[in-house]
DNA sequence: TTCCGACAGTGGGGTCGCAAT
DNA sequence: ATTGCGACCCCACTATCGGAA
């Protein structure tokens, strides 16, 4: 297939608003692709999403700088353009990114314009054009004359696009096409779409929105989902990146339990070390749900998984294990010890739920029997939970409390009947995490881009700093930045706002004078590398701008330190 | 030779508008 | 009305390469 019928179609879908029509031209293409060979069938589905088929190719937004003029007439082949990438992600020592851009320029000048557009957004992840992998199901479903909720089920099972494309196109006929894909199931050694989790501003809320319900714990690590079968034990990401390599103590707490195959849904999270100090602590956790559990009298209680009783420490710990990667990973050192550095702290895993155990398959069943299932096989290693429902929300409410004293996130709320909706972020799960608010100051607003073109939109946010810590004496200091939580309303009137309080425009962002006051949510202050306090705010987004109050009145950043201090817990 | 900055690619994430239901 | 999806971009981390010190 030509590159080009690809770049129009693709023009095409960018150039309409309607999910459906969008649908129309990728089922158009998958069609088109459909007479190709297989390896050109899975590039094209792979760029309908708007991804390149490499994972990795060391190629982003700055190597697209300069791009050469394009060519007049279409030549590129689409396996063109994926040769070149494969070709760019296997260069490596000296000179490797020069070859690698190399090979981009060589693409880019045999590339007319729209072409050009394409690759470029397909290298730089932001091919926005209105279609991603929800309107790739769908037109697939098109191509292949079958429901979309039959395609969407076999994705999120088989977590490959490619292959499942293959199976739906390669139908001789949509029935056949149905029943290939219905045919699609849980399979070890190959990761599902992880559920995901809805959020409610309450516990009440989400309870309204459940029903009866499963409350747990929601814990500040990293998503993992584990496989055990006669090979051993893998464990992937929430993205389904394979990460057995790092985590040698996940894969041995696995090992250990009483099954022969598994499929575990779970956190990883790195706890503080234990001292002294944490032994009255541990104590007063003995009980850390205060409610009934649900299954299992011995199941919040520190008991034989003294885990339960320790603090989380800060998220960029766990962070930072789970990025590090050790011998036997792809890329990773050779030898393990080379380092002289001796082990880290091993990591924590925490399971919450299991989707087949011993040959079955626990998908469709309701979240209290994989609870029950759960508990029987890994007492241990299970998050707190306990039942709980809006007319009797106290053992729940117990349940959150006692998660936020021990420094957790909150918790998930998770209706009692709903099978593991894979893939979706349905209402089944519903997390509740307590919200920070502080008034800050605008201190300058970059351009926006997309959708927000023309706006001013990405809000750069200070604290007052009185004493003059980090600047000049009365001035501020910048904690962060967010552009979320704005209608059209609000950004129309920012906009306009800031445009009157600019200074200066220093390509890209606007200087203001620091005068206009926001409202920001936001989940936490962690320690940061990047700005003057050594702070910065996490997941901020605004929820209103407050032009009646003077900045004067803004918080101090000794109240972020404050609550920086807070969330590492009595000392 | 060693160090450091820039870039790429992971992890964590909230909220909006729009189309479809 | 509600839901699903894509867009909007955040901060943290590690790994890698290339050039400065």
């Amino acid at each position: 297939m030509l590159l080009s019928v690809l770049a129009a179609s693709l023009e095409e879908v960018a150039a309409t608003s309607s999910r459906r029509a969008k649908a129309e031209v990728v089922a158009g293409v998958l069609r088109a692709a459909a007479s190709g060979g297989a390896d050109e069938r899975e590039v094209v589905v792979r760029y309908l999403e708007g991804e390149l088929r490499q994972r990795r190719t060391g190629l982003g937004w700055r190597s697209l700088a300069d791009p050469p003029s394009p060519a007049t007439e279409p030549v590129l082949e689409v396996l063109d353009v994926d040769t070149a990438m494969a070709s760019a992600a296997v260069q490596s020592g000296t000179g490797a990114d020069g070859r690698r851009r190399r090979l981009l320029q060589d693409v880019l000048a045999a590339a007319t314009a729209p072409e050009q557009r394409l690759v470029a957004g397909l290298v730089s992840g932001e091919l926005r054009q209105g279609a991603q992998r929800g309107v790739l199901v769908e037109g697939l479903a098109l191509a292949a004359g079958v429901p979309a909720a039959a395609v969407r089920r076999a994705l999120t099972l088989s977590g490959d696009v490619a292959e499942v494309a293959a199976t739906a196109l390669g139908a001789a006929d949509p029935d056949a096409a149905r029943s290939a894909l219905a045919a699609v199931a849980l399979r070890l050694g190959r990761p599902v779409s992880p559920m995901l989790a809805a959020s409610a501003p309450s516990l009440a809320a989400a309870l309204e929105r459940t029903g009866t319900a499963l409350v747990e714990w929601k814990l500040d690590g990293v998503r993992v989902q584990v496989h055990r079968d006669e090979q051993g034990v893998r464990v992937w990401t929430r993205t389904l990146e394979e990460v057995t390599a790092r985590l040698p103590e996940v894969v041995a707490a696995v090992a250990a339990l009483p099954a022969r195959t598994l499929v575990l849904d779970g956190e990883v999270l790195a706890l503080r070390r234990r001292g002294p100090d944490d032994e009255g602590t541990e104590a007063s956790t003995g009980d850390a749900g205060g409610g009934s559990e649900v299954g299992t009298e011995a199941g919040t209680g520190a008991g034989a998984a003294p885990w339960r009783a320790r603090r989380p420490a800060p998220f960029q710990q766990t962070s930072s294990r789970v990025a590090t990667r050790r011998p036997g990973d792809p890329g990773g050192p050779a030898a393990a010890g080379a380092d002289g550095t001796g082990s880290p702290d091993p990591l924590q895993l925490v399971l919450f739920d299991v989707l087949h155990r011993d040959g079955e398959d626990l998908l469709d069943a309701p979240q209290l029997r994989r609870r029950e299932v759960l508990l029987d096989l890994a007492p241990d290693l299970a998050v707190p939970g306990v039942a709980g429902s809006a007319e009797d929300p106290a053992a729940a409410a117990a349940l959150s409390a006692a998660a936020l004293a021990l420094g957790h996130e909150g918790v998930v709320v998770k209706a009692a009947q709903a099978p593991y909706a894979a893939g979706r972020r349905g209402a089944a799960w519903v997390k509740v995490k307590p919200r920070l608010t502080l008034d800050l100051v605008v201190l300058a607003v970059e351009h926006g881009s997309g959708r927000r073109r023309g706006t001013l939109s990405n809000l750069w946010l200070g604290a007052r700093d009185p004493h003059g810590r980090f600047g000049p004496e009365g001035g501020f200091v910048m904690l962060g930045k967010t552009f979320k939580g704005l209608t059209d309303t609000m950004l129309a009137w920012q906009t306009e706002r800031l445009r009157a309080l600019a200074v200066a425009d220093e390509g890209g962002v606007v200087r203001v004078r620091p005068e206009l006051v926001v409202e920001i949510a936001l989940d936490g202050v962690q320690t940061s590398p990047r700005y003057p306090a050594g702070l910065a705010l996490r997941f901020a987004r605004v929820l209103a701008h407050r032009p009646d109050k003077p900045a004067a009145e803004a918080d101090v950043v000794e109240e972020l330190e404050r609550l920086h201090a807070a969330a590492a817990g009595p000392a």
